[in-house]
DNA sequence: CTGTATCCGATGGGATACTG
DNA sequence: CAGTATCCCATCGGATACAG
């Protein structure tokens, strides 16, 4: 199991300019971990969605966010976007394969927070 | 194991308000999934470091940025902050146990991004 | 129903200068 | 060395209106 990032740096195929700015590894990872991005993923993590449906269960994010968010998941491989050319439009997101990986490493870290996140927070942040 | 959000709010102690809006566990999240904070915890994951070594291993980050992250950890009982009262002035930051079981469950996931990302990025998002 | 367009305020975040 | 203080701009992100 790798314990830190000298040696996540140091296994085959990667080196120190990992997660330097710029880097593709961080670019993704600035859009997995938005203020959005993890929440969009989580809810993808049940199963296909319509919008309107990703609108209600991702409490308090706007339409221009969701769109947003959507846009920058699918162009990263994540997210599938299925629109069926109807009238009234009916349009199905879903994980990709590399999503559900990604989501599969996402749950356990948090899991940890919700468990923990109580008797972390001391008075108001 | 958990796979979706809708099982993880099935689990005991959790119910249909885990990740609602202003809920501890997003706070928690949004503290740890920023921008800076990854990166930091993630340094951090190699052991103790001074506020110098941080600044330059957490490649791009500013002294603003620095401080306000750490402080925001150490708010979360993530990260220790360890001053010595000596001229120059010597402060080590390292993991709480906390910090280090929270690390546990980030370092699978950014191994899935770094290995993954050069092919996730098309063109330029 | 599934979005886009526009406006605008809030916040994030960098550069620089300064201090104990 | 380890920060704080200040200025300022770019981006984030919400509200609203509107379109296919």
């Amino acid at each position: 199991m790798t314990v830190s990032l000298r040696e996540l740096r140091a296994l085959p195929g990667f080196d120190d300019t990992l997660l330097t700015e710029g880097c593709p590894t961080r670019v993704v990872l600035d859009h997995v971990t938005s203020k959005w991005g993890v929440l969009v993923l989580l809810a993808l993590s049940d199963g296909t969605h319509r919008w309107g449906e990703l609108r209600r269960a991702v409490d308090g994010i706007s339409e221009k966010m969701l769109a947003q968010t959507l846009r920058t998941l699918e162009g990263d491989s994540l997210v599938l976007r299925d629109a069926h050319p109807t009238i009234p439009p009916h349009v199905e997101y879903s994980l990709t394969a590399s999503g559900r990986e990604l989501v599969d490493r996402m749950l356990p870290l948090v899991e940890w927070i919700a468990r923990n996140a109580d008797r972390m927070l001391p008075a108001a942040p």
